[in-house]
DNA sequence: AGCACGCCGACT
DNA sequence: GTCGGCGTGCTC
């Protein structure tokens, strides 16, 4: 009674807690309570009926009476004790991050917190803390002792730098950034990552380093050669890894060493960039061109560009790393930039590029899959022990079955897509919904029998291959093992792993994938790499097709020939079996040429005012009708308008909306959907009209009520 | 978003 | 007679 009487309760605390936007919430509710608390500070409120977690954000002394508010003022219920308050740069990280992405603060902060912080009570928490505590011991002792003993100075890795690698690492040192490294595969980035935190981390023992990949998949490879070079200097619990596959345990306790500052190196996927880290002093995004880097639900934002803005705030450093990068950060990394831009253009060990070859496939027999010359190419590598990749973008056997005699084609009943013929189970499989079903016996419009197939799947190739392999098997005199990789093999836990294993083992000959193989896995034994069929990114309505293919194939051609003994008996290859051969990607390609392709890409993305000579939002919605969605949008477009014209604080405002058009995949399960752009050459007016679009936006939505869905998706990668 | 309260159909 | 469908409405 004492404590929680009402006239103690001198103090007003603003605290954000999870709610969407669009709850008619403000941003921060009042609670009282008997002390002010510091900014970041956790606490647990009531909320209705329940009991939520909270973060402080403001704390005001209560006025003599409170002003007629319409609600009551309840005092929070506990404050996590023991417990650092969140630093003042990560509130600012999430206040930043909510209004440049149009979310509320609570949802974008209390979304960055493990899940458990919310679940788990109080004393479990505490339980957890005093535990972890007690088996813990501080970078600081162990690096003093480690600097006591006879190698202050001495590196803590024997690896040799190259001068480029060097040279590289005294301008990370000496600049300020941010910085754009700009290297091939196989230039040795990774070394120059490890040296630079090796560095930041000798400078203070007590600094914090975060380290991003795109891929969960990718996590274990770094984090192995992490731990082999620092774990014997800051001891086992300084280096954590925070990504979704964790388990809600293992996010908590990697989050608290984070928090309370234990943890010296942080390696995650796009979440882990709102980690924690008060003591924060270098960033690194490895392939930061990678789309994976961009939330695709809920709040949308990018952890690369956030990276960017968070170590602006906080004065840490931060590295991009990609051979092929987003023409965002190139563009700014162009002496007009603000980024500094770092080559690295030599192959460790003297690897050599692969050498590219474009089949023609105008002059190749129809409906050929894999090419003659290719099909030599691939025994050659066979015979020599050599393994070869496949890559295909789409999984399954065919794509469709159609009705030769009417037509007719498996449409999927819930997506405006077509199913794909699985052949292992005999189904038609949704790519976008999961829906499946049997394949018919005949065609269910005119019952004809002739049913045939079109397209390619990973399936398919992987039978195809085996058949024509299967004459050069027998006169090799051992079986030929093709091994298929896509997200159907790749269903159970560990199996992508597994696979690659094998694969790294020399168990497996040829792999046939999809591109998931083409990231970050470090093949050695390959010598030859080929695209069957790359077309369909070359005419697309998305502009950055051309980007993301062009980026899929540089990499996959620096999968090919990483092992420099292979130089001696063949040199690598990347095959593009293809009907445009003249296509510029292609040319630029031949000669591994990013800067070339970067060069034309920007200036006809500077012609047509695309990004990144504009920003863009999409607004997107989904409902029960096409109508409808479109009808929703058409009024948030109306309403765009009147505010560029009538809006006192838009008016020189220079935004332009696109017309509402239904989306590339226009229905999917049973929900239909449509799309707006918006476009402006500011990001700052561009900002200022969503935000002052919100509240309208929140109201039409009441009105439309056949919307199920909406949402506002700020600098989007795929239109 | 949760989670209440609140009024109408098939079951132990 | 209840269990439970999800339609509005509120949360400092």
């Amino acid at each position: 009674m004492p404590d929680n009487s009402p006239l103690d309760m001198s103090w007003i605390l603003s605290v954000w807690i999870q709610s969407p936007r669009h709850a008619n919430l403000s941003d921060a509710l009042s609670y009282s309570w008997k002390d002010a608390l510091p900014l970041g500070q956790l606490v647990r409120v009531p909320m209705g009926a329940r009991h939520v977690l909270g973060i402080v954000v403001n704390s005001t002394p209560r006025a003599e009476l409170d002003a007629d508010l319409g609600y009551k003022i309840k005092p929070i219920l506990s404050v996590f004790e023991g417990l650092d308050p969140l630093s003042s740069n990560w509130v600012s990280l999430v206040e930043f991050a909510a209004n440049y992405y149009q979310r509320s603060m609570g949802e974008m902060a209390l979304a960055a917190l493990p899940p458990q912080m919310r679940s788990l009570s109080d004393e479990q928490i505490h339980k957890k803390l005093q535990k972890w505590q007690r088996q813990r011991s501080t970078p600081q002792t162990i690096v003093q002792s480690a600097h006591t003993q006879e190698e202050n100075l001495q590196p803590w890795s024997s690896r040799s730098l190259s001068a480029e690698q060097q040279q590289v690492l005294e301008s990370i040192a000496s600049g300020t950034g941010p910085f754009l490294l700009f290297g091939q595969t196989g230039s040795g980035k990774t070394e120059v990552y490890l040296q630079a935190i090796e560095s930041v981390l000798k400078k203070n023992p007590l600094a914090q380093v975060l380290i991003m990949v795109p891929e969960i998949n990718l996590t274990p490879q770094l984090m192995a050669r992490v731990k082999e070079r620092f774990e014997k200097h800051l001891g086992e619990h300084s280096l954590v890894c925070q990504h979704s596959g964790m388990t809600p345990a293992q996010r908590l306790n990697a989050w608290l060493a984070a928090h309370q500052g234990q943890a010296s190196i942080v390696l995650g996927t796009r979440m882990s960039i709102f980690m924690s880290l008060p003591r924060l002093a270098m960033i690194v995004v490895d392939e930061e061109h990678d789309a994976s880097y961009k939330q695709q639900e809920g709040s949308r934002y990018s952890a690369r560009d956030l990276a960017i803005y968070r170590a602006r705030l906080v004065g840490a450093k931060v590295l991009l790393g990609s051979a092929t990068p987003s023409l965002e950060s190139w563009f700014q990394s162009e002496p007009s930039g603000k980024y500094q831009r770092l080559y690295m253009n030599q192959k460790i060990g003297g690897a050599a590029h692969a050498k590219v070859i474009r089949v023609d496939m105008n002059h190749q027999p129809r409906n050929t899959i894999v090419s003659a010359p290719l099909l030599q190419a691939i025994k050659a590598r066979v015979q020599r022990q050599e393994q070869s990749i496949l890559l295909l973008n789409r999984r399954g056997y065919a794509p469709i079955i159609q009705c030769n005699s009417c037509g007719w084609m498996t449409q999927c009943l819930h997506c405006s897509a077509y199913k794909v013929f699985h052949k292992l189970d005999k189904s038609l499989r949704c790519h976008h919904c999961g829906h499946t079903s049997r394949v018919p016996a005949a065609c269910p419009v005119c019952a004809d029998q002739d049913l045939g197939m079109l397209g390619l799947g990973t399936q398919k190739i992987e039978e195809h291959l085996a058949q024509l392999l299967k004459p050069f098997e027998e006169e090799l005199g051992r079986p030929i093992r093709v091994q298929r990789v896509d997200a159907d093999s790749t269903k159970t836990k560990d199996s992508l792993e597994l696979q690659l294993q094998a694969f790294h083992a020399g168990e497996v000959d040829i792999l046939v994938g999809t591109q998931m193989i083409a990231k970050g896995h470090d093949f050695r034994r390959v010598s030859l790499v080929a695209a069957i069929d790359p077309d369909s990114g070359l005419f697309s309505s998305d502009f950055r097709a051309p980007e993301r293919l062009f980026a899929l194939l540089m990499q996959a051609g620096g999968r090919a020939g990483r092992d420099w003994q292979l130089q001696e008996h063949s040199s690598p290859e990347l095959w593009i079996q293809t009907k445009h051969p003249k296509h510029k990607i292609f040319s630029a390609l031949k000669t591994f040429d990013y800067e070339q392709f970067a060069k034309d890409e920007l200036a006809e993305r500077a012609l047509a005012n695309m990004p990144p000579f504009s920003a863009q939002a999409l607004i997107r919605a989904e409902g029960k009708t096409q109508e409808g969605a479109q009808l929703f949008l058409l009024a948030i477009r109306a309403c765009a308008m009147e505010l560029l014209s009538q809006d006192e604080s838009c008016a020189g405002c220079e935004v332009f909306a696109y017309s509402v058009v239904p989306m590339a995949l226009r229905k999917l399960a049973n929900m239909e959907r449509a799309q707006m752009l918006l476009e402006s050459p500011s990001r700052s007016q561009l900002q200022h009209v969503l935000g002052k679009l919100q509240a309208p936006m929140q109201e039409l939505r009441k009105k439309h009520k056949d919307i199920v869905r909406w949402a506002v998706d700020v600098d989007p990668q795929q239109l």
